[in-house]
DNA sequence: CATATACTTCGATGGTCATCGAAGTAAAGG
DNA sequence: CCTTTACTTCGATGACCATCGAAGTATATG
């Protein structure tokens, strides 16, 4: 395994407090399941777009926008805007560097 | 790699709550360390008395007490008690489970 | 320019969480 | 038995969080 990213503690916090919610996790799951596949309407492989996640979480458009900038400031998603529609990946390199800090507590955790 | 047993979202859910707490992460973090060598003054090797965390963090054992019930709802930590005192072990096994959760969003997450 | 669309920011509200001290339990020892 | 020690449970308090709708921004388009 190449050596990985050493996360600081205030990374690594805002990390799993973002991954700490059902409704961020379902956000990442989607993006990671588009990761595979372009959406047939709208995207680009690995992109969705934020009125489909409002569409399916069944949560108003701020409430999502306000997920979305938690899961940006901790670094496990990355927004791409272009015209009026943004565009979110998700950064897999991040997620790995929690999950190492998680199972290396000593290391990091 | 083994083939590890697979978390329910809701133990998932409680892992990450657990560990989205900067307090728990150092309770793991003394747990881990502790792993490794036995306490001096009274511990057995892993193991970890509620009253040195109490001094360590500097929060009241009533803080402790909840800090530790958090862990153990989570299955992250076990509590051995004896006597009067209660000693504390970390689930490296569950601690591994969760970092494979959050490294393969599709599978769990 | 006027309007529509996609998103963000703001303010309010209700819910969950961390922390404490006080009171409770339980085990060990005089 | 009474006391001490280690821990847990309870109730209160203040802090933070999720959610919404309304208002704001920005971009595309008639």
């Amino acid at each position: 395994m190449a050596v990985a990213e050493r996360l600081t503690d205030a990374e690594l916090d805002a990390a799993l407090k973002a991954l700490a919610s059902a409704q961020r996790r379902e956000i990442v799951r989607l993006l990671a399941s588009a990761d595979a596949e372009a959406d047939e309407t709208c995207c680009a492989a690995g992109e969705v777009c934020a009125c489909r996640l409002s569409e399916r979480l069944g949560l108003a458009a701020s409430t999502i926008s306000h997920h979305m900038a938690v899961l940006r400031d901790a670094g496990l998603v990355h927004a791409r805007k272009d015209g009026t529609w943004v565009y979110y990946t998700l950064d897999r390199r991040r997620l790995r560097e929690v999950a190492d800090a998680i199972a290396d507590p000593c290391g990091q955790l």
